[in-house]
DNA sequence: CCAGAGATAGGCT
DNA sequence: GCCTATCTCTGGG
């Protein structure tokens, strides 16, 4: 159980710096979910930063849309999506207003709220499978396109916010190329997008990206 | 246990 | 026509 002095959020300056800072910085902190049916709580073991119009691999790379336009916003925000026709996921937009920047929560550990976040994983065979992937994690905290715009920030009774929690230590911290992006072929980009907690059951299993294969 | 195939279907180029 | 993904089924080691 969290205590009621330990849930206040991150503030908006922890946002406001360079994606690749405020990535690794976001392992192990807690995200709370308030929900009508209840709480549930995270720790985050797994991200990965989207640096804004400078980055093919981000929504924003082709400039403002209905869908992205939560990234151009201040930092601090929830930026969620839809995608492969059913599944959300859930970005924190990062940097300064206008840059649309983000970290994507990749997977994390259910800490407080796990009978309702497994009511709404029916699929997952343990809990550790709860929050294991960017889109299980949205599924598990009842996250969809109703919350993008929401103010992880926000004083009160938010739906989201980020607690301060205990960050992972430096030493605790991997990195490795993103998983699934197309493009990033491998070796060829040196950039540690994806960081992780080191040797945490809950992170999502690496997967280089694929190109369809083209029906004979 | 792992890998691959097929399905899902909105947003954007 | 591809994409920041996942589920279920199938076949191999």
């Amino acid at each position: 159980m969290i205590a009621p002095s330990d849930r206040t959020p991150l503030p908006r300056e922890f946002f406001d710096r360079p994606v690749l800072e405020v990535a690794p910085d976001l392992l192990g902190r807690t995200l709370l979910r308030t929900t009508p049916d209840g709480p549930i709580a995270l720790r985050l073991t797994e991200v990965e930063a989207y640096d804004g119009p400078n980055d093919p691999g981000s929504h924003a790379y082709r400039g403002r849309t209905p869908r992205n336009t939560v990234m151009f916003g201040p930092p601090g925000h929830v930026y969620v999506y839809f995608t492969y026709g059913m599944w959300h996921c859930m970005n924190l937009v990062c940097g300064p207003e206008g840059q649309a920047s983000g970290v994507l929560l990749r997977a994390g550990e259910i800490t407080e709220g796990a009978e309702l976040a497994r009511t709404r994983r029916l699929s997952a065979r343990n809990d550790k499978e709860l929050a294991k992937g960017p889109a299980r994690l949205a599924t598990a905290l009842g996250v969809d396109r109703a919350l993008d715009g929401t103010d992880a920030c926000a004083a009160g009774d938010t739906p989201i916010r980020i607690l301060t929690g205990t960050p992972t230590p430096p030493g605790q911290v991997r990195s490795g190329p993103r998983t699934g992006v197309a493009g990033e072929g491998g070796d060829g980009d040196a950039h540690p997008w994806r960081y992780w907690v080191a040797d945490d059951p809950t992170v999502s299993p690496y997967r280089a990206h694929v190109p369809k294969k083209r029906r004979s």
